[in-house]
DNA sequence: CGTTCTCTTGACCAGCATCAAAATTTGTGG
DNA sequence: CCACAAATTTTGATGCTGGTCAAGAGAACG
């Protein structure tokens, strides 16, 4: 394992842990395909860090040099147009990688939404490494056809459904991307705000909070804190969020 | 190579090529990388077959038994939702593959937009053929995230642009999809229809038509057929598809 | 507590959808 | 090759969803 003694650089501060063996986030991210036998390598090759809320792991337009796996807390990923609209490409929690559609830079500026610890690997070195465990590779392949499939079911929600049927979609999707932090049956915790929800689904964040109101009203779903609901009627939220007629 | 004689089975009329050495959509494709040498493997593999104009390749929740590469024409990919709202997921040309994102069944359906030629492979064939060659593995990882590049300037696209907007981002994008038919600077070939394009696009047949019009009348497209466009002024129409203030 | 930030709610507006009809293109049979 | 029918595209009139602007209500933080 690496260790990092000294002052921390300006965006990350890096810090000590058990290495990749007793790694939390490992049954739920691509490193599970790496066997126990070769953890030493890839605890050689990680850098790990860690970000405190808000900080940016990196911006649109800088050079890709790195790829990486987030151990815990929460990002957001996003890209702006030159005239200052958001478009918030995704929240990503732990077990996810980044670096799947990275050419020489970046597309998107990665900030961490809460306390976020990430291990940092340079991309040659995880070139390498793949070449030398093609598990690897493979759990990435079958990863990045998910990655699709999501991107798929998003740009239907984009392109298509309306308003009080994205934020449905969304309230649906969302308990099932932090592995770490399982909710119990019906629970949603959101820790963006509603403008970064906006964002993500295309809507101002006026739109978004009338359809939660809306669906407050309905009985759909019940605030427990304002960031802390709790599904009521799933069976009502799921045709909503599909467009059923 | 497989040679097919008989009569052709409902929605397909497989057919007999000088097999992939002879592959027009090699190069463009993922089978670039299987070398010379490994060709006849994948001879043997890959079943021809072509489709008449709006003939189904397969639909949505068919099991996915399959994976394909288009060697010539163009396949649209869509989905509906129960109330007939259609979401066109792309548009495909020689050298795709279609396969990457699938999971036990297709999520899409696929129409030839005109007629298509295609090598079919079963998905475990392709599996054990990507675990003797390596290079096949990686060419597909390298090809989704490329995908997963294309999708996040999409969502952006469906989440944050204007009509018009879409439509000129969706002009300067299409020419590059089709690596048969290298059009001239500037021209664009539509084989598809207005409503595909608005399906494609998040927006209506008539709203797609208005912009186009706007285009024309700016002096941005000229009109050379109703289904081929020429690009007059590209720098004035990239920065209305980026959002320049 | 008071300041600040986020969220909610309301009033109004604009962009795009819907509905409708005319114009153009495509296909077909003579 | 022309005439007619069907399909697609274009254009116009009108309406609605969701955006914009603005004010007030809660939370969060010092």
């Amino acid at each position: 394992m690496l260790e990092l003694k000294g002052s921390p650089p300006d965006c990350a501060h890096r810090r000590e842990t058990g290495g990749c063996a007793f790694c939390a986030a490992r049954p739920f991210s691509v490193c599970a395909s790496v066997p126990d036998a070769d953890l030493d390598r890839l605890d050689a090759l990680a850098e790990k860090m860690s970000l405190a809320a808000d900080q940016p792991l990196f911006h649109e337009g800088d050079p890709a040099d790195h790829v990486f796996n987030i151990t815990s807390g929460s990002l957001r990923l996003y890209q702006l147009m030159p005239d200052g609209r958001r478009h918030v490409a995704g929240f990503l929690f732990a077990g996810d990688f980044i670096g799947l559609a990275t050419g020489a830079d970046y597309v998107c500026t990665a900030e961490a939404m809460e306390p976020v610890t990430l291990c940092r690997f340079r991309r040659s070195d995880y070139a390498e490494l793949m070449t030398d465990r093609r598990e690897l590779e493979t759990a990435l392949l079958s990863r990045a056809g998910h990655e699709l499939a999501a991107a798929r079911a998003r740009m239907l929600l984009l392109g298509r459904k309306s308003a009080i049927e994205r934020v449905a979609s969304f309230l649906l999707d969302l308990p099932q991307s932090d592995p770490l932090r399982p909710t119990g049956p019906g629970q949603v915790r959101l820790p963006m705000t509603r403008g970064e929800i906006a964002d993500y689904l295309g809507l101002t964040l006026e739109t978004v909070s009338r359809c939660l109101s809306r669906l407050k009203r309905n009985g759909m779903v019940r605030q427990v804190t304002l960031n802390d609901l709790r599904v009521e009627r799933i069976e009502a939220l799921r045709d909503l969020a599909e467009g059923a007629t």
